[in-house]
Order: C-alpha cells, then structure tokens, then sequence
RNA sequence: GGCCUCGUAGCUCAGCAGGAUAGAGCGACCGCCUCCUAAGCGGUAGGCCACAGGUUCGAAUCCUGUCGAGGCCGCCA
C-alpha cells in the first residue's frame, strides 16, 4: 500500500538471495539503506542506495553489487525500467499498472489510506496548552494548542492511543495573585475606586468575575482581612478562568481529554510519594547550592536545601525541591505530576512547552528517567513564539502591560481552519509570523486558500460530472480502465499522491505535523498545474464530452487526490471546503 | 559564565534517522483566459546551505570549535 515499502521489501528479498547464492556475504541482511522518490526526475521515479549501503558493509564495489540486484530485480512485474547511476543508485520507472493501482486503492481505502499500525497501540500521554488559569489564551497559546492536537490526531492516525492533558497549574503562588487581583474588581464592582499592586492581573477579562462575585457575595467580604475571602476568590476565579480557557479552546476546535489539576496533585499526596521514591533511590539530600551566574544575583545568599541529584541524570545541577522554610518550590509538584504520569502506565510521554520553559526539559527529563529507571519515552517539543504582524508591523506583546494578541481575536478575525493552518506551517522550534492581513488573502499567496482552492476544484469536477449523469461515486470510479491515465502528467500527480502514507508516516516519527501542510502545498501545486495543462492539452481534461471511461479515469484520479487533501486537512484540524 | 533552539536565494521558509546537479512561495522580469473556477498556470533571474576543521566512497544533514540571533539560568510558577 505504500510503494516506497513495498519496494524497499522486495529490494530486501533480492538482497537475500544474492546472500543465499554467495554473491554477498551473511551479515548485510539489515542494512538501513532508503527507498525514495529522487529529486531529480531524471533518476526515475523510485530509487534505492541499497546498493552502496550494503557494499559499505560488505566492503565491496557497490555498482557490481547494483547490477547484482538488477539483474534479480528485472523479473518483477512492476517494474517497468531498471538503470544504474552515479556511485550505484539503482533506479526504477514502474509499470503504470503499478500507478493505476494505487489509485484503486485510495479509492477503496478512503480516509485510511495513509493509516498505519507504526504507533502499535502505544499509549502516549500528550500534554499540551496548560497555560495558568489566570486569564484567556494568547496567539502563543494558540500555536502550543494547535501543534499539540493536530500532533495527537497525527499519531491516532498512526496508530497511537493518545490521552490529550491539560496540567492546571492552580496550585502556585500565581493563583494567589489571581484571587488579589479578583478582589480588586470585586471592590470595584462593589462601588470602591482600586489601584493595583504590580503584580496585580490587570485584564479586562476579570471585570466580569468581580461582577459575579458581587452578585454571588453581595458585600460580605468588601472589609474582611484577605484570610477570610482568600481561598474563596482563588476557587472561583480558577473555576472561571477555566471555562474561558476551555471556551478558548473551543474557538480553535481544540478538545482536551482530561484536565489534571495540580492541586489535586498536592492534596492526594503524590509529592510525598514521588519524593520517597526518589529518597529510596538516594536521589534526595540536603546541601547548598553554587550561586546562579546570572547577572542580578547580589541578593542570592548560600543556604541549605533539600535537593534533587538531578545531575546524576543528565541536568547541569541539582534541583532545590524544598524551600528553607520547608515548603516546595514550584519543581516538587512538577515531579509529582510526572511521577502520576509515569504510574498511569503510558509507552511514551510528550510535552508541549513553549520555548521560554526550555530551561527545565533537563531536569524533567531526569525527573522521569529517574522515576521510570530510564524505561519511559518521553519528548518535550519546544513551541517558539508567534510574532503577530498587522499593517506591516511586529506588535509589541508583553506580558507586563497585558497586552497579548488573544487566542479568540485572531480566531474571531480570520476564523479557526485559517488559524490552524497557519500555526501549523512552521516546524515548532522556529518562530513564527502571524500576519493579520496576509492570511485573509483568497490568492495564491495565501497557502490556506491555495490548499482548500484545490480541493474545491476537485468537488466541482465531481459536482459537474454527476450533473451530466455519471455515476462518480467511488466503487463506480474505482472500474476505470487502464488504457486511460498513462500520459506523464497522469503519472505525476499519481506519483505525488503515493507519497502520502510515507509522508504520514515521516510526520509522525519526527512528532512534525508542518510535515503534513508542506506536502498538502505540494500536492495543490502539483493539481493545480494538472489543471491549467488541460487548458493547453486537450487530451489531459478530464471531463471528456465523447468519452466517458476516459473521464471516469481521470476523475478516479481527481477524486483520490481530493481524498488525500481531505484527510491531510482533517488531521491538521482543518475542514477541507467543497466550493469557495 | 553555563545550558537550549536557531543561522539555507533580496524576503519568508522547506529539506537534515548522510546520498546524485540544494527546493518552494513572495518580490523582480517575460508569457498564458473562444475551452472543467486565471482565487489558477508556465518560464527567466537569483546560493562559498554563517565560518573553520573532522568522520565518510559521499555532509546543508552527523561530530568539534568559532561567530551571530533568540530563549532560559531566583527559596517566581
């Protein structure tokens, strides 16, 4: 089902036998060498370096070793055209038989065809967004959000069993300042003039909870001393804060599958636990820290703590668990939730951080070796910042005066399907513009619009055909006979879309979803172009007036390229338009 | 000072589980609508893949160092 294995199976096969008949020696039989589609259309449409790979090991001439192989490889029916070139690259034109069957297969296979087993059912634990429940998402949040679904739907795809987290950071220090700033717009609401302290949330958004507060507490807590509203307020306004983050979430089509709060991490003494476990391993002891290099550190003073030999796991240096008035720091919660994460009982664990966090993928990695004794995968994907541009200028964000570009604006502005795709055309460790007017352009120069325009041009070749009364549907194009679609144009667009299941599968293995919208741009492109050559060459339209299996041929292969482009939306969280 | 990520065409970026002559879009220039959506297509120009070493038959891709950009380095989370 996919050609690049297929092929690459059947390259191994000779190469097993040339090892059975003594040509080459025992021991190359699991030579890593690659099946790929060359970049060069002059080196055929498959080509293999099977042959220089196994001479590497086998210390031999790899073009002796490439004949070897063609002569064995010359028998196989779908193979239309062996050569060897350059140091021993074997190239192959296939058979347009081989083409044609692969259309027949999308067709049959529909949406799976892409789908694979490579996941094995594995269990990985996705962790994403978890942005403090202290105010509605940013454009930053946004990208993090929309990387780590279309990430998980990416390998659900591939056969992984995802579980989609949100780790509600609502037992910090921060979740305090949140209730102080609430009782600020509850004393507001209630008539009083406020100022803020200066690391009051000043937001908007907390008008409306103080508003509520007063309707729910009328004036009970307007002179009360803070320890009597405190834990009130913090409850209500984290409550709050996450129906608006959740609601944010909505916009951009985003589902969590559960919420792990860290609070619930604290109260069901996972810390104690985990800190045991970690004792048990003779990772925790008492000691004193080097003073930080960074620059403001005058007021750093040398005191005793008890701390994580977080060293003896790959960190730079060990970790302060314990404040020296015995409380956390902020880390021992951090490795309670992933000493949780590790006893649920996942293959693999991803985390989805921003790039500013990229000072604890160390010690969290050495956190979870520790705690799984090294037997647990785990990723943390850095998501660099999204630089939002409108009228040709980068807008300042920053999060002291609050004034972040919000996740619902830029939804609300140029809507979901466009916000996902653009968040998704970057590789997540580069940063990314967001340009407000750009993406709202219906042109070519807007990839979103050329991507769905493309898939549009489909359906309507397929609406037209229907009207003429053809049967379109797929069983029925699925007959095309294979005199038709033999022309290299055909062949093209065929060989483009036989590269989805290896796309898919590339995508997954790196944890790359962009990989996906690149291609889907490739495959437009290469549509398009398919398209405008009709105009030019008669014989390449696909709505025939005089013939109808021709047409049924090539509307089988339009179809099957608007299956693809479908699916490769829907797995990025993009619904595929059927006219524009 | 240390750690992390990045450095590819004028601009924005792909490619990096090593592979053949390094790709795309934008911008520039030249063409294409009697004909399935020109919301599109074709073509031309444009590169010491930051730099220097190393590994290899072969390096944009792997390793080391240098330079440059950003991020992080608090008993904040």
């Amino acid at each position: 089902m996919d050609i690049f294995s297929d092929t690459k199976l059947i390259v191994a096969d000779k190469i097993g036998e040339l090892i059975k008949e003594g040509t080459l020696p025992k021991g190359v039989e699991d030579c890593p060498f690659s099946v790929e589609r060359p970049k060069n259309n002059e080196h055929g449409e498959i080509s293999t370096n099977a042959a220089l790979i196994v001479a590497g090991k086998a210390k031999t001439n790899p073009r002796q070793i490439a004949s070897a192989l063609v002569e064995k490889l010359g028998n196989e029916d779908n193979i239309g055209k062996l050569s060897i070139a350059g140091p021993g690259f074997i190239n192959f034109v296939l058979t347009p038989d081989t083409w044609q069957e692969i259309l027949r297969v999308i067709l049959k296979k529909q949406d799976d065809y892409g789908r694979s087993d490579i996941g094995r059912g594995s269990r990985v634990n996705l962790e994403f967004v978890s942005a403090n429940p202290t105010g509605p998402l940013h454009v930053g949040h946004a990208r993090g959000a929309v990387y780590g679904d279309a990430l998980g739907s990416l390998l659900e795809y591939s056969g992984y069993e995802v579980t989609r987290e949100y780790y509600v950071n609502d037992g910090g220090a921060q979740v305090d300042t949140l209730a102080r700033s609430v009782y600020l717009r509850y004393l507001e609401a209630h008539g009083n003039k406020i100022t803020f302290g200066p690391d009051s949330y000043k937001g908007d958004y907390l008008v409306t909870i103080g508003l509520k507060l007063l309707e729910e507490y009328g004036d009970k807590y307007v002179d009360q001393p803070e320890q009597a509203w405190l834990a009130v307020f913090r409850e209500f306004a984290i409550k709050e804060m996450m129906i608006l983050i959740k609601e944010d979430l909505h916009f951009i089509n985003v589902t969590m599958d559960q919420y792990v709060h860290e609070k619930s991490i604290v109260e069901t003494a996972r810390i104690d636990e985990a800190i045991k476990h970690l004792t048990e391993m003779g990772l925790i002891y008492k000691g004193v820290l080097e003073p930080p290099k960074a620059k403001r550190s005058e007021d750093w003073e040398a005191r005793e703590q008890l701390l994580l030999k977080s060293t003896e796991y790959g960190d730079d240096v060990d970790r302060p668990i314990q404040k020296s008035d015995g409380s956390w720091t902020y880390f021992a919660p951090d490795i309670a939730y992933h000493y949780d994460k590790v006893s649920r009982g996942y293959d693999e664990l991803i985390n989805v951080f921003g790039s500013d966090h990229g000072g604890y993928v160390k010690r969290l990695t050495a956190v979870v070796d520790a705690l799984s004794n090294g037997n647990m995968s785990f990723v943390i994907k850095l998501i660099q910042q999204v630089n939002v541009i409108s009228q040709d200028e980068v807008l300042k964000m920053s999060k002291r005066a609050g004034n972040f570009v919000l996740l619902r604006d830029a939804v609300m502005a140029v809507g979901s399907d466009v916000t996902r795709f653009v968040m998704l055309m970057r590789k997540n460790d580069v940063p990314l513009d967001f340009n407000f007017e750009k993406v709202q352009e219906q042109s070519k120069d807007n990839p979103v619009f050329y991507v769905q325009y493309a898939h549009a041009r489909v359906c309507s070749l397929l609406n037209r055909a229907h009207e003429r009364g053809l049967d379109v549907s797929d069983p029925a194009l699925e007959d095309f006979t294979r005199e038709h679609l033999l022309e290299p144009e055909h062949i093209y667009l065929i060989r483009k879309l036989a590269e989805w299941p290896r796309i898919v599968e590339q995508a997954t293995m790196h944890r790359e979803p962009h990989r996906i919208i690149f291609y889907l741009m490739e495959v437009a492109s290469v549509f398009h172009g398919f398209w405008s050559m009709g105009k030019e060459k008669e014989s390449l339209r696909i709505l025939q007036e005089e013939d109808t299996e021709k047409t049924l041929a090539g509307l089988a292969l339009v179809r099957s390229t608007g299956i693809i482009v479908a699916q490769g939306l829907r797995i990025m969280g993009v619904k595929p338009l059927t006219e524009m």
